[in-house]
DNA sequence: CGGACCATGTAAGTCGTTACATGATTGC
DNA sequence: GCAATCATGTAACGACTTACATGGTCCG
């Protein structure tokens, strides 16, 4: 799985600016695959040239021009051939974890704090994707399944969070 | 955080190959930070050149010679200084959830594998930690509180998959 | 005798990030 | 007047992964 596949599934359901692209990711997906523009745009470009996608330029009043990209059926059997394919294995780099790990070697205040940071994180996602769940209640089962995903995983995680905590208190009195 | 900083914390506790670094991190921090020997190996030199760390080769009785590292004092600092930088965003990204998210576009039977197949390699991951949590009994805190995040995440994966497991069981009645 | 483990390394390619560049409009 | 939002794009760089290359020992 790369950015073109995650890209063609949303052009899938209708056309779509890269900057449209960003925030619908940002809504939705963003909590399990992230990407900048950076990587959406180069893309677009590499997909229109491979007619995966096709451009239409759409005039707009008070707001610049938009790119409105459409899916083609070669995109679509791109897309579906891709939702065949092997399954590919889950990514995890936590900065975190690995500062924690090798928790000997800084201070509880530190250490305090990347928890506390965390616990924000945690929190404004949480708020974040109840807040979706109430505003699109006609998602496909299948985008409910990820988001109440969402929601359960950043409840177990701050829940782990405040816990680990209360234990470093514990070891200050 | 980046390879290096891993690596310098690993050599900080003592001198390693880069072959020990690869069974360390398989044994520890995998499930969190992964790392191929392709990515380990230029590092180690990269790192030498820079003279966070020195070589020392061992000669072995009925195994090849191990290229030994030694950290410098110039690589302790390089690491204190990485644990009191700025703390980086946990990066995830997940093939699965992108395919349940677009679910609707493919069977229910390929779900259904990718749920299991994903359900196997949580009670693997399961398995592993918590024999390595018998195996080291001595373990300092940190490295506890990692572990038991592994443990205890790796078990609500499996919980959640197997609830969404059953639910799409109960939509075939 | 074959597979697993021990051990190190490189080269090509992939895939992405960050920072830079530009510029209009809307709302406070 | 300033920040936020809308909108697109490139260039330089970083940081890997995969595949290739090599070769010895141990165990069943």
């Amino acid at each position: 799985m790369n950015i073109q596949h995650v890209i063609l599934g949303f052009l899938t359901e209708k056309p779509m600016s890269g900057y449209d692209i960003k925030q619908m990711m940002e809504n939705s997906v963003a909590y399990f695959f992230d990407a900048s523009y950076g990587a959406i745009y180069p893309a677009l470009k590499r997909m229109e040239k491979e007619a995966f996608i096709e451009k239409e330029v759409v005039q707009q009043e008070g707001k610049p021009n938009k790119n409105l990209y459409v899916i083609t059926n070669r995109g679509k059997e791109e897309f579906l051939s891709y939702m065949e394919s092997p399954l590919n294995p889950t990514l995890i780099r936590s900065d975190l974890l690995i500062r924690i790990f090798f928790g000997r070697y800084t201070s509880k205040e530190n250490i305090t704090s990347w928890l506390k940071k965390e616990e924000q994180k945690a929190k404004n996602q949480l708020e974040h994707l109840n807040q979706i769940n109430e505003k699109y209640p006609n998602m496909d089962s299948f985008k409910k399944m990820t988001l109440l995903y969402g929601i359960d995983s950043a409840q177990f995680t701050l829940k782990w969070i405040e816990n680990e905590l209360a234990k470093l208190r514990k070891g200050d009195e």
